[in-house]
DNA sequence: AATTTGCACAACCGAATGGTTGTGTTTATA
DNA sequence: TATAAACACAACCATTCGGTTGTGCAAATT
């Protein structure tokens, strides 16, 4: 339970999802992400308070407002993950087919 | 706030993440996710239940034993989404460029 | 100077989460 | 047959989450 607020977290929830695609279309102030959001700019704010934590946005203080811009190549992290797992996945499969190529012409230990 | 329980919220949790990896080096039952996992087998069996009804996870009774396979092609939904994101996201450093690039030879309209 | 706007901070709330314990039932195994 | 293992189902618990309301302050705008 310990260090939550990784960027899995941050892009489970929808509202969160959300932010990041209207953010991937250039920086916005907090005003601009709240518009027909249906959320209170508090709501907003916490949300673009978790974003920032694991470094999917960037906030800059721009006079009186704050601007917030996407780090979408924090991401990576996600898109790794996804894909090492999935390499695992699929060595699964070619030992199975190895295993089946093995036994079909007997006693073949040659690498193919 | 209706309808939860989506592929990114699946992949949030590390508890969870920890059992895709277990099973993407192949199928277990639950007693074998269990081992060395510090959690439960009820505990276990829930998070088993989130992935199952995501469809991350497959589960297929075998006698007395449950069987869990990871259906990892799930998770296309998720790397689908982190890249659509990232398009837009570069778009605008093309569109940028593309200004840069205007306006440098000035009245150029070609394509290019 | 008065008012509005944007934000920070905090309290609050209901619902969901992650996990446990407990009870009962079926299915193997000694 | 007695016992143990695997499961289902439910209750329970503390914590977190998503969101609102409210208060106060600094910075623009009138």
């Amino acid at each position: 339970m310990i260090e939550r607020r990784d960027v899995f977290q941050a892009i489970a929830d929808p509202t969160r999802r959300m932010i990041i695609q209207k953010l991937s279309r250039g920086p916005l102030n907090i005003g601009q992400i709240v518009e027909d959001s249906g959320i209170t700019r508090q709501g907003i704010a916490k949300h673009l308070k978790v974003l920032n934590e694991c470094g999917v946005i960037s906030l800059t203080q721009k006079g009186r407002e704050q601007f917030c811009e996407a780090r979408l190549d924090q991401l990576d992290e996600v898109v790794d993950w996804v894909n090492a797992s999935r390499r695992l996945w699929n060595q699964r499969f070619e030992k199975l087919d190895k295993f089946l190529a093995d036994t079909k012409n007997n006693n073949n230990e040659t690498t193919r």
